[in-house]
RNA sequence: GCCCGGAUGGUGAAAUUGGUAGACACAAGGGACUUAAAAUCCCUCAGCCCAACGGCUAUGCGGGUUCGAUUCCCGCUCCGGGCACCA
């Protein structure tokens, strides 16, 4: 055995050694349980960052610790290869996207096989194939045919100076990123699914997924957001015609505080208020500006006008004023809400700027209302109540909301209804890289669903891109075709599908990557079976592509391509990996963000920054915040340094060891030194033993005090490693656990006896630490028992007579403050431990000769005297 | 703005069900080995008070429940994630 550890040696011969007996290929076998362990695959966005090391090596430890417990696992990677930043890098650097794209995965390819990851690369796929979309537009068509996917106006981001439409992100503060002008909202048509359609089930489904953190169920409840309510109308003439102005409230119990109501911009009252009124058609011209993202619209200033026109009050025939608000959207519920600022903080705001009246509605005795602000009392709904309220007087919130939405009922202006905050999942996109929209559109015969023998529609890959438009809108070789049904000249969609669509769904065409017959078959039914064992990914998706996963599986489910209606039974949201940004700023509000590695920080002596220079030219930057690892902020760390350096295994060690994978991490490279300094010490203790010869572990029989507590210590540490390895998914303890055992270790002596309990401890620390560090474990196993596999052993089991203990130390509390200890024989009585305790002199000293009130043993723990 | 998290030594963190706060590491300081350096090994290492024994304080801030709170409850502050076209 040679006596230095050389990673990069070590690491080419495990690889080798895997690749050649095919470890990581994964075989349908109903002989053994099956484990699919899959991590959230990569965007190809150039390099792998730390994100993904942390994510995949999560999955590799997951997987490689169920196949050593004996499970058939399947570890399986692929590309969400769709997506915007291929147009960008495209536009910048005159390459198109599909070579860009394809040059990225080949080279994240090589950097993950570095990494030693068990993936089985058989089943790899990149959703940018025809291969793998086609069948999603094959799914689109049959879910179009069955109104699950339908045709309406959506609003998007509109850059009139570039004449194309931004996403959320290319859009600051108001401004498009590349043009600087100012973006507007702009109508078009788009197709939706129609996700609403499943929100009481993926409501309900949740209380069916125990094995998904509980933060991330709260988070989807909420977004769906089931609320009940009064839907309920406005009555009014205009030109002549008797219409009525519909709402949606939780609040039906404050109605009779309505002062006036708000339109949105684009609602049709507020259209025909702006005919013959500049004034109104500025401010809704106004309104239309900025971008559409829910966070900016929130936040802005809250601005309207009235339109002059008057509603009637459903309940008191009162005439109540339309106003057009700037906060009202119209893709949300009716477009118009019914304002009550007694009681509502937004619309107490609203009033007071433009001095409209505030009516108090509910009151709580004791307690006085006063217009200068408004009153969440209905939040207490024992004690608020009705007033000024005619009939309801007296009413508490449900009482006054069943018999309102009554007397609403019995005029034919309203009902109670369920609403949900959920909207149709809007999957049109005005992008040229992603999956071609598979309709055709007939003069007539209206939208036409591609039929099956013309998929896939393939997405041409040699296009110029400008910036200015889809490049599919102005090829004619690709959207001119003829109709399907009438064989008249027809034009092609040129819109492509949110990338989201192809991630709601990879997962399942692992199991079949290969099948060109069938979305999936019956290898999905194997190893989706009771759904996929465990996902892991991060954090940030847990809303978004998490809900529409879910989602297609119920869509898939309802077309009966599989039988599972959850895709994901276990769920690890592992935190982000962060990182600080710095930027320059180019003016115009555009910024230059630089990679934290061509940047020197400068602190104090407290260890804070102060400042930051770039290396290059010594100039000082600009600090921005601690923020995710991404493309756009430019603040990712290359992961590639570190493996060059140290090799995979201290990479994979070192970001395993940093803190509990559902923490946030913010990335330092401070401590690689100490996982490197622990594998090189690791491989020293194997070398020194194996150099006195190799004997047989040791198996039973008496043993000295000494190594009998290191053999208790080992088993233990056996029961803790694959309990936080298996349940509690908190590697870093385990590694900790495993550092403590070999620190006693090279305490041990050298004797026979001594050498047989080492052997059992390096063969089973070696084995422990095999899912972590693979490389190394393999090296260190075939040296401790030579011709043996240490990827075809099963993880250690701890030795229950091992962890026998016959003293036990117990802490002692006098008024819950520590004073000292006591050690007990294993199973001595409770009235034994009080008596102990009370005589120790640590206790005596701090009774002060008062007597005891109350004697608390918690056993095996503590004992504490209440004076 | 709304929803969800987080905050513990100089640093990353541990404390699994309310029971020894700071395991395991990093950095720092001291020592051994060495001509020297690196590597390695050993020691110290939350703060304050004390010659020492020991004591007091301390888990973002302010309250509460409890014999006992990093852990549970109420009210804040700051930081992070998501907000439907970044993925």
């Amino acid at each position: 055995m040679q006596d230095k550890y050389t990673p990069a040696e070590i690491e080419r011969a495990a690889q080798d050694h895997w690749n050649k007996t095919a470890a990581a290929r994964a075989i349908e076998d109903t002989t053994k349980p099956k484990y699919y362990c899959l991590s959230m695959f990569p965007y190809p966005s150039g390099k792998l960052h730390m994100g993904h090391v942390r994510n995949y090596t999560i999955g590799d430890v997951l997987s490689r610790f169920h196949t050593m417990l004996g499970y058939n696992v399947l570890q399986p990677m692929g590309w969400d290869a769709f997506g915007m930043p291929a147009e960008n890098a495209a536009m910048q650097n005159n390459v198109p996207p599909a070579k860009w794209t394809y040059a990225n995965i080949e080279y994240m390819k090589t950097q993950l096989k570095s990494l030693g990851f068990a993936i089985d690369w058989e089943r790899e796929l990149a959703t940018c194939t025809p291969q793998y979309y086609r069948w999603e537009q094959w799914l689109f068509t049959r879910l179009y045919e069955k109104g699950l996917i339908y045709k309406k106006l959506g609003t998007v981001n509109w850059d009139p100076v570039d004449h194309t439409v931004l996403a959320n992100e290319q859009v600051i503060d108001g401004r498009g990123w590349r043009s600087g002008a100012l973006v507007e909202k702009r109508e078009i048509p788009m197709y939706y699914m129609k996700i609403t359609a499943y929100a009481e089930e993926l409501l309900a489904d949740l209380d069916k997924l125990p094995g998904w953190p509980e933060q991330v169920r709260l988070m989807q409840k909420n977004w769906i957001g089931k609320s009940t309510g009064v839907r309920f109308a406005f009555p009014y003439e205009l030109d002549g015609k008797e219409d009525k102005l519909w709402v949606f409230t939780t609040r039906a119990d404050t109605i009779m505080g309505v002062t006036f109501c708000a339109v949105a911009a684009e609602h049709p009252l507020a259209t025909r208020a702006a005919q013959g009124n500049p004034a109104l058609a500025a401010f809704i011209e106004e309104c239309k500006q900025g971008g559409v993202a829910e966070a900016d619209i929130a936040t802005m200033e809250k601005k309207g006008m009235p339109t002059g026109i008057l509603v009637q009050h459903p309940l008191t025939g009162e005439k109540v004023e339309v106003w057009v608000g700037n906060y009202v959207l119209m893709g949300y519920g009716e477009g118009a809400v019914m304002a009550v600022p007694a009681h509502d903080e937004r619309d107490f705001a609203f009033a007071k700027k433009y001095d409209l009246a505030i009516k108090q509605v509910i009151g709580v005795e004791g307690q006085s209302f006063s217009l200068d602000g408004w009153q969440e009392w209905y939040a207490d709904k024992q004690n608020g109540k009705c007033t000024n309220s005619g009939k309801y007087d007296g009413l508490a919130y449900e009482a006054a909301i069943d018999a309102i939405a009554a007397d609403l009922a019995a005029k034919g202006l309203g009902e109670k209804k369920v609403q949900f905050r959920l909207r149709d999942w809007g999957i049109s996109r005005q992008r040229y890289w992603g999956c071609p929209v598979p309709i055709i559109h007939c003069p007539t015969c209206g939208d036409m669903p591609v039929p099956d023998d013309q998929l896939p529609v393939v997405l041409p890959e040699n296009v110029e891109i400008t910036g200015a438009g889809s490049p599919l809108a102005k090829m004619p070789e690709f959207y001119e075709c003829s109709c399907p049904k009438c064989g008249g000249q027809a034009k092609r969609e040129t819109d492509t599908m949110d990338t989201f669509v192809e991630s709601s769904w990879y997962f399942l065409r692992y199991t079949c990557p290969d099948n060109d017959q069938a979305m999936v078959d019956q290898r999905t039914a194997y190893w989706c079976k009771g759904g996929i064992d465990q996902y892991i990914g991060g954090i940030e998706h847990a809303i978004l592509h998490l809900l529409y996963s879910r989602f297609w599986t119920k869509l898939m489910r309802d077309v009966g391509l599989i039988d599972i209606g959850e895709p994901f039974a276990n769920l690890l949201t592992q935190g982000m990996v962060v990182a600080p940004t710095f930027y320059r700023d180019l003016g115009d509000g555009k910024k230059q963000w630089i990679n934290p590695a061509e940047v020197d920080v400068v602190t104090d002596e407290r260890g804070r920054p102060t400042g930051a220079t770039l290396i290059a030219d010594g100039q000082p930057v600009i600090i921005g915040g601690t923020e995710k690892m991404s493309k756009s902020k430019n603040n990712g760390v290359d992961p590639q340094a570190l493996i060059d350096q140290y090799g995979a295994d201290t990479a994979r060690l070192f970001i395993m060891f940093a803190s509990p994978p559902d923490q946030s991490l913010e990335w330092s490279d401070a401590g690689v030194e100490g996982a490197f300094r622990f594998l090189k010490r690791l491989w020293k203790l194997t070398h020194d033993h194996v150099a006195q010869g190799l004997v047989p572990a040791f198996a039973d029989g008496e043993l000295p005090a000494a190594l009998k507590d290191f053999r208790r210590q080992l088993h233990q540490t056996i029961g803790k490693v694959a309990d936080d390895y298996g349940r509690r998914k908190q590697f870093n303890t385990a590694i900790a656990a495993v550092m403590e055992l070999l620190n006693a270790f090279a305490k041990l002596p050298d004797d026979a006896t001594a050498r047989s309990v080492k052997q059992e401890a390096l063969e089973a620390a070696v084995l422990m630490l095999f899912p972590i560090v693979p490389h190394v474990s393999h090296a260190l196993f075939g040296e401790l028992r030579p011709g043996l596999d240490a990827g075809q052993q099963t993880f250690p089991k701890a030795d229950a007579s091992a962890l026998t203990q016959d003293e036990i130390e117990l802490m002692l509390q006098v008024n819950g403050k520590l004073r000292g200890s006591l050690k007990v024989a294993a199973g001595t009585d409770k009235a034994s431990i009080e008596a102990a305790a009370l005589a120790s002199e640590a206790v005596q000293k701090f009774m002060e000769g008062k007597p005891a009130k109350k004697i608390v043993v918690v056993p095996g723990r503590l004992v504490n005297i209440v004076v």
